[in-house]
Parts: structure tokens; C-alpha cells; sequence
DNA sequence: TCGAGCATGCAGTGGAGCTTAATGCCGTAT
DNA sequence: ATACGGCATTAAGCTCCACTGCATGCTCGA
């Protein structure tokens, strides 16, 4: 094979027309220049200089081969920068993994960050919902995965948890409900309403019925419906009262509704990113991770202010909004 | 400047999916090819393998490297190819200049020859009559020059002269001229005749009345024609005598002409190949001056032929040829 | 629990590639 | 005409890179 670096120093060489300024530009001196230019030629098996009183001129052979080294150090040169894009995080790719209901309140504040602040890096967005993902990090599919898991922090072989946020099931009544006197609730409280039912079938409302089971009770559905929002009003209608999981409220409940703890331990669940144990530290991954975690905290935050304020009156701005749609959920990590 | 080395290190790692196997298809140890990718890791400033428990997974960086590892292996491959093709003389170009009268009998038949036997081979041929074709030898314009010399071997600086074969003028007589008794002639022999000029104006013309001056005279023409043929059916229907260059009779003179040799040692003229005298051996160039030479040799042994047979009869495929057409003229250098 | 297979780290060695210094060649200036 | 400067090349010496050999840590499967 031949060696690229001695095929520099010939386009070097050819370029200046002179061994001897080919070395002052590549910081050698002339000796190490002819001696890579010989051993080059050797390489070759055809003389690729021609010998002129002023330094050098190339043979056709000499010509092929700079050409060819041009090209080449052109290539290298481009797989530099694409090196140096990847290293700053200015390009890159990521493969997000998500849950249905983080979708909106987290993943959508978090792309949407990141794009605006890393428009380079392609993010592979796919719901898993309702299988696990975990598969797909461990064998490097997915560099990332938001899982939902009740109780502590998950422990699996190879993969690293990291916890971005809760998402409790919350309690949505009616403004004016006399649970709404309470600060926190317990799912037993709940057995004698009517509920409304806040999810589609799947892993969310198998998680509902399994925590009521666990409280002795089956909930008595009034009405069932698919999204959040919808439910809210429903329970803002008076039709009954609801489990909605924190991600699933957005930044402001639905107006009319209040919202209340639940302090069942049953109910506690987190939000974590899964990477790969292994996975070495890549920009884009680690810009999605920090994205994420940006989002997740805003939207404690925002839950927070809820917890000390209670519910907020209605504001000028605050018309309904349609159940997951983005705008506003979570909000944006700007600042 | 990423090492390209390593970059197909990487390459073949990737390829192989393990550092062990790379090293076994590489013939290196483990440790060495290892050493290779941590080398080529810090150059990149990225990691560019994922360790698994079985071998090694490239990471995006690792893909793009190897990728462009690829892409500049497959140009270095390429270029081998080109060096190999030139290095074999199955391709390459070489700058032929020649002289009027050269081109009938000798270089078309060695540019035949040539493109016969390495079609690779591109010949640049250009006609410099009537310019000196040494300048462009000497700057490289030129790598082979065919020019016509009086006298012994010229000397020029940087300059490497090759005889390939004589071009003396001859002397064409009518069948039965009584001048044709003898087997060579000296020019103030022909002083009294009439005579046919056969050269356009220029430096061939020229030659011949330069060489008559010295002996004493000037020729008195009575048709001038521009090329030898017409001039020697000119002679065979004896209008006159001519002198005539070897190389402008071809093979065969033509029928009712008788050729004699011309003593005079002011009309003894070589045809020589001048190549630049530092130019390296380039195989292109090469085998154009072997066919060349080939082409000289032939010339020169059909020459000999027709000195010890005198003109031969007219045979059946005898007809009337055109002048300057190639076909036979100096045969080609097959066998 | 052990062994096979993998990647890695360390110490040691050989060679590639650099530098310095000397030589030869050419063109030009003195 | 001779000397000088610029050019390429060569020889000798030295440095450091890259390889080998060996030992270690890890994971998986028997």
C-alpha cells in the first residue's frame, strides 16, 4: 500500500517545484524530503521526479500520484471536520426511545431545544410504547430510553439509569369537591366516586387498576376517554373524578379542576433516561441527555409552583387547550 | 493530519468486528492493533469503538472514520492501478515531434506499432517542421524529437542524441539514363542535367540547393512538384532527374525510376531521436523509441535490399501508389 | 468454578524517519 | 576564469514510534 504521508510530502514537492521550499513549508529539512521522495519512488517503481538545475519537475507519474494525494488529503481533511463536528456536537445522530406519555411534556420540549441549539444533530425519535425499550439500548439500537418505573430506581445488567422526574398519578376533582379540602389523598378515598377513565387501554390503565386492586377497590368508570385534556374537562363537568398521571397535566391544569397528591407509594413513579452502560461519552447523546434533564427539572419547577399555589385562576390567556398538543407543556430550558 | 494507517486499522477492526480477528487478518498481535485505535482515538478526540463483551462496536465517530477509511483506501488502491498500468507501459503519454519528412516513413508506422501493441499510450504528435524541436526537448514540452542532422552526431547540451537511421539524398534517374550505369554518383554529375525539384519550398528545398552550391552549382529545374511521388513519375517519364530523400521513397521506388547512391559526403544526413537528457526513464517514452527504432531498422533493411537487387521488376500488387500514403511505407516492426 | 476468548497495559526492541554534515552539480556573479 | 550560492543527494547517527511478548482484567459458557 502506498503511504500517504510520503505522498503528501510529494504534492509538497510538486507544488513548490523545489524539494528544498517543500521542506521549508512542511518544517523538514531538504534530506528528509529527497529521502522521502526516494523511498516514494521506490514504492512506485517509477521515477516520479525529474531532476532540473532549478529543483524538481514532475514526471507524468509524479503528476498521477500528487494528483491522487490531493485527492486523498482532501478526503482526510473532510473526515477532520466531520470529526471536529461530531466532537463539538455540531452534527451528530441520537436514537431517542419514549413512552407515549412522555411524549408530549418532556420529548417534545427537549427536541425542540435541542434542535434550536444543535440544528446538526439527527434525532431518531420512535414511541416504544408499549414494549420495552430496553432491549434495543442494550444492543445499541437506542443510545437512549425514557422508561416509566415504579419504585426506586431500576437496577438492570448493562444499562445506566438516570432519574429525570416523577410522574405520580395525581388526583383531578371538581373545584369545590370536598376531597379538594385535603392537601394529599389516598387511593382508598377514592374507592366510592365515580371516575373518570384518563387513558387508553394499555400499560397506563393496567397501572391504574393494578394500584386500585392493591387498595382493595375496582375504580367505577362513568366515562372513559383517550387523552388527558378531555378528562380534565370531564372532571371539570362534575361527571366524576380522575387518576392523571403529573406528565399527562402539563404545565397548568385544566381550568375548573383541582388538583391534589396522592401519597399512596404505590402510585410514586420516575421518569429515567437507560443508556447503555458502556456506551462511551457522544456529544450528541450526552446533548440529548443534558436536553432532557433540562426539561424534566422545568417541568418540576412548574409543578412545584402548582404545589405551593394551588391551583391558578383563570387567566386571560388561559383558553382551553387542545389534550397534547405541545405548545407551552413543560415549556422550553431557555435562559 | 489523521493517520491514514490507522485509519484502515479501524477499518479493518470495524470490518471484523473484533480487534483480535482485525490483527489476525492484518498479521499484527492484538496488543499492537489496540495500541493503533487508542492512537487513532486520541487523534480524533472521540472514541471511536464501543467495548463489548464479544469484540468491539464502532460508535458513530468510529463509522464515519471508517467509512472515509474506505473511501481513501479504495483511491489509494486506484492509484496503484494507475502507477502499475504506467509502470508496465500499458498506459501514459509521451510527446512525439517529428519533421515533414519523417512522418510517412517513420512515424506513422512506430505510432502503428505502438498503439498497436499498448493502446494505453497516448501520443501527442506534432509536426515542427520548420521549427527546432529542441527547445520544447529541453523545457519538457517535448519528451522525443525527430530531427534531421548533415554531419556526425550533433552535440547540443542536455541533449541526448539517438541515431535511428540515414535519410541521404538519393539520386532518381529514368530507367536507362546513361548516369545509371554506375552504382554511385557524386552531385557535380548531375550539374549538366535538367532536373525535377521535389520539395516544397522550405528547408528541405533548401538543403538541396545548398548542398548544390557547393558543388558548384544550381540545379536547373525544370517542374517542381511538392511531393516525391509525383516528382519520381516525373522522373520515370524523363522529364529530368531528382534527388530525392531516402525516407520520401519509401520501400520501393517507383516503377521506370532507378535510385543511386549519392557519394558526397555534404549530403550525408541522419535521422535522430532527441530526448532530454535528465529525463528519467519513463516507459511510455521508451516504447516510443523502440518502435521508433524498430521502425528505423526496417526502413533501413528494405533500403539494403533494393541496393543489392537494383529496382526491382514490377510485380502484380506493384500498382501506382499515392504519395504520401502510409500504407507500406516502412512496413511495421511485427515478427 | 474454571477455562476460553476478548481487550488492554507495560516493558523491551528494532526500524523508520528525522537531523547534521559532507559531496556534487549547476548557474551566476565577481 | 574562478568562486560562490542554491539545489539535490548521500552517509552516519540518533530518536522515537510501533511492534512483540507477556501479564492482567473482564465476560461468557461449560
Amino acid at each position: 500500500m502506498l503511504d500517504v504521508r510520503r505522498m503528501q510530502v510529494l504534492l509538497a514537492v510538486v507544488s513548490a517545484r523545489s524539494i528544498t521550499a517543500a521542506a521549508r513549508s512542511l518544517g523538514y529539512t531538504p534530506s528528509a524530503v529527497s529521502q522521502q521522495i526516494a523511498a516514494l519512488e521506490r514504492e512506485a517503481g517509477l521515477p516520479l521526479l525529474e531532476r532540473t538545475p532549478r529543483g524538481v519537475r514532475p514526471t507524468e507519474g509524479g503528476r498521477a500520484l500528487s494528483a491522487y494525494a490531493a485527492d486523498i488529503g482532501a478526503r482526510i481533511d473532510e473526515a477532520e471536520a466531520v470529526l471536529a463536528d461530531l466532537r463539538a456536537g455540531r452534527s451528530g445522530r441520537v436514537a431517542l426511545r419514549y413512552f407515549a406519555g412522555a411524549g408530549a411534556a418532556l420529548v417534545a420540549p427537549a427536541v425542540a431545544a435541542l434542535r434550536r441549539e444543535r440544528p446538526g444533530i439527527h434525532v431518531d425519535l420512535r414511541l416504544t410504547d408499549p414494549d420495552d425499550p430496553l432491549p434495543e439500548v442494550l444492543d445499541g439500537r437506542a443510545d437512549l430510553a425514557l422508561v416509566l418505573r415504579a419504585g426506586p430506581t431500576p437496577v438492570v445488567e448493562g444499562v445506566r439509569f438516570t432519574h429525570l422526574c416523577t410522574d405520580n398519578y395525581r388526583v383531578v376533582l371538581p373545584d369545590g369537591h370536598p376531597l379538594a379540602a385535603r392537601d394529599d389523598l389516598e387511593l382508598a378515598d377514592l374507592a366510592a366516586h365515580s371516575w373518570i377513565g384518563s387513558a387508553p387501554p394499555g400499560p397506563c390503565l393496567d397501572a391504574v387498576l393494578t394500584v386500585c386492586a392493591a387498595a382493595g377497590f375496582t375504580p367505577a368508570f362513568t366515562v372513559r376517554t383517550e387523552d388527558y385534556a378531555t378528562a380534565q374537562a370531564f372532571v371539570a363537568a362534575g361527571l366524576g373524578i380522575s387518576l392523571i398521571p403529573g406528565l399527562g397535566l402539563g404545565d397548568r391544569p385544566h381550568p375548573g379542576v383541582t388538583v391534589r397528591d396522592l401519597r399512596d407509594p404505590e402510585a410514586v413513579r420516575g421518569v429515567y433516561a437507560a443508556v447503555r452502560d458502556r456506551a462511551p461519552a457522544q456529544p450528541a447523546s450526552t446533548a440529548m441527555m443534558d436536553a432532557l434533564r433540562t426539561a424534566a427539572a422545568t417541568i418540576g419547577a412548574a409543578a412545584n409552583a402548582h404545589d405551593r399555589a394551588g391551583p391558578p385562576a383563570p387567566t386571560p390567556d388561559d383558553r382551553p387547550r387542545p389534550g397534547r398538543e405541545i405548545t407551552g407543556v413543560g415549556g422550553s430550558p431557555e435562559r
